[in-house]
DNA sequence: GTCATTTGACCTAT
DNA sequence: ATAGGTCAAATGAC
């Protein structure tokens, strides 16, 4: 199993190298790096099969719920299970939204995809590269250029049903409300250092009409903090949900051998689109802010 | 006492 | 006018 993750990162790190060359790319060269990456999940993916006598990964996705990753500057696309989605976030520590080379990229894998590849979700809205803008304006609109990266996210189905899954940055809840159409609130949270570091960073979090167990999570702005806090996500109303433990109460599986075979499956191995990693792996990424990901011990609040 | 959550009011975009 | 997003006082937990 370790062979395998190993490959997928090794492939995550080629679709980095990729995205930091691409301005520059030749036609040729993009062509030879896409095969190398595409191959490299490929192989991951043929090598999960035979690990976990995997047959049909279709038949995976109806044991497990996974987790959707969209953009909402681009109509995208991943798929991943709780526990997979903690693991990049322990590796990365935070999560970008797309904007400029990888938007370009991510268009690209779309037009290579068709538009009609499985385990496709769309985001919601066409707004465009974010501002970042940390104006302290009341009422702001959803769709007023700000980046927003959109996760559904499987809610634990024992225990808190309220929290989502624990996301590596501590969050502090500053309004609820009820959303025309919906059956239930959306809850709004900001970086819990918002006041101490300026932090812009925001989430919503509501749960879908026709699935409660399933968390629509918005994420908007960047991380600007610079510190890490013990305080779990969306919440201080729980104590801390382990990692382990939250995918386990899911009732999903915890194995990674799925979720990744799904990953692969839904980046190269059917289709898929692919080039997003910096929704997913955004870390390495000078561009991106996030370093207020979460540590064991320290303590940081903002009042 | 400190800090997070709740919730009604307010503000702004549509 | 309405809906979505935010503020801030009240409240509760630790």
């Amino acid at each position: 199993m370790e062979e395998v993750m190993s490959m997928i990162f090794h492939g995550f790190k080629l679709v980095k190298e990729l995205e930091s060359s691409l301005p520059e790319k030749a036609p040729e060269s993009l062509s030879v790096s896409l095969d190398e990456i595409a191959k490299t999940f490929g192989d991951a993916n043929e090598r999960l099969k035979i690990v976990h006598g995997i047959k049909n990964s279709e038949t995976l996705l109806n044991q497990s719920k996974p987790v959707m990753i969209a953009s909402g500057s681009d109509q995208m696309l991943m798929q991943i299970e709780p526990d997979m989605m903690q693991e990049y976030w322990s590796r990365c520590g935070g999560f970008a939204s797309s904007q400029g080379t990888e938007a370009k990229i991510q268009r690209q894998f779309m037009a290579v995809d068709g538009g009609g590849g499985r385990n496709l979700t769309v985001a919601e809205g066409s707004s465009g590269a974010g501002s970042g803008s940390s104006t302290p304006m009341k009422g702001r609109r959803k769709d007023d250029g700000e980046e927003k990266t959109v996760f559904l996210v499987a809610a634990l189905r024992t225990g808190n049903t309220d929290l989502p899954p624990d996301d590596n940055h501590t969050w502090r809840k500053y309004g609820q409300k009820e959303i025309l159409g919906s059956r239930f609130p959306r809850a709004y949270y900001r970086c819990t250092h918002q006041k101490l570091y300026n932090c812009p960073a925001k989430k919503q979090v509501q749960r879908l009409n026709d699935d409660p167990f399933t968390f629509r999570v918005t994420y908007r702005g960047s991380h600007t903090c610079h510190i890490y806090s013990t305080a779990p996500t969306a919440s201080a109303a729980a104590p801390t949900v382990p990692i382990s433990y939250a995918a386990a109460t899911t009732g999903h599986s915890v194995d990674y051998g799925p979720a990744l075979l799904d990953m692969a499956d839904t980046m190269f191995g059917s289709g898929g689109i692919g080039a997003n990693m910096d929704f997913i792996f955004p870390c390495n990424d000078p561009s991106q802010d996030h370093h207020c990901s979460r540590r064991p011990d320290d303590g940081e609040g903002d009042q």
